[in-house]
DNA sequence: TGAACATATGAACAATTGTTCATATGTTCT
DNA sequence: AGAACATATGAACAATTGTTCATATGTTCA
């Protein structure tokens, strides 16, 4: 590991000051890793259409009922998606706006060159 | 697996014919799972402060050389970062302004509730 | 109440990932 | 050219993750 040049000093405790905090980054790399799955991203575009119930997800991605319900708890419980029972079967839909910004704005960065 | 009831049947079409192509769904994915980890958070974070040389993130960061260089190359190939060298150092800068907003956009809904 | 349906959940396994250690590459200065 | 420095990279290992299979929970309807 290097000496830290003197001028350099400084930089570092002024970008040590202004970043956030451990937790904040920590929740921040959860909140990605969620996002940072092609099933998940699957199902949160579908969900960014309208609310879903478990079965047409299970039928749109063409995947077991299982794997979707475990990703499905995944996502509900970093709290990406909401969900609601009707009858036998329960909704789910993007828990607020701000999430389907963020996934819009990953999906921009993809389709770019 | 459960039958599609025949309502649902049409906006299981209209939801796939909108979602991104497989490729598209794939790099989204690719793009978060970088963003998903706490490391590479810290990194961006203080690139989002300006540019800065290997051995001032590692003293930043607290970690030891390879580690960080480790997730720059990470960083890097996944064009989240750029780099030029000026004598011995090289001075790793955000990629695009693009960058800074997916980062922060993470970083906000990290910091609600 | 019991059968059929819709969804959730636990265990197990292969695959992926982040860090460490050791070493290689490339640069500067004498 | 050789020594010192700054960074990159390969191998190895523990830890985490996504899927499958089997089964449990909760709802509706006869």
């Amino acid at each position: 590991m290097a000496d830290i040049h003197p001028e350099h000093a400084h930089i570092i405790e002024q970008t040590k000051a202004n970043m956030p905090s451990e937790e904040i980054l920590e929740k921040t790399a959860e909140v990605f890793k969620v996002f940072g799955d092609k099933t998940r991203i699957r199902i949160l575009s579908a969900l960014s259409e309208g609310e879903m119930c478990v079965c047409c997800l299970c039928d749109l991605l063409e995947m077991n009922q299982s794997a979707v319900s475990h990703q499905l708890a995944v996502l509900k419980s970093a709290r990406l998606i909401k969900s609601r029972r009707e009858g036998k079967q329960i909704y789910y839909s993007l828990d607020d706006a701000h999430i389907g910004a963020i996934l819009y704005t990953g999906i921009s960065h993809a389709e770019e060159d």
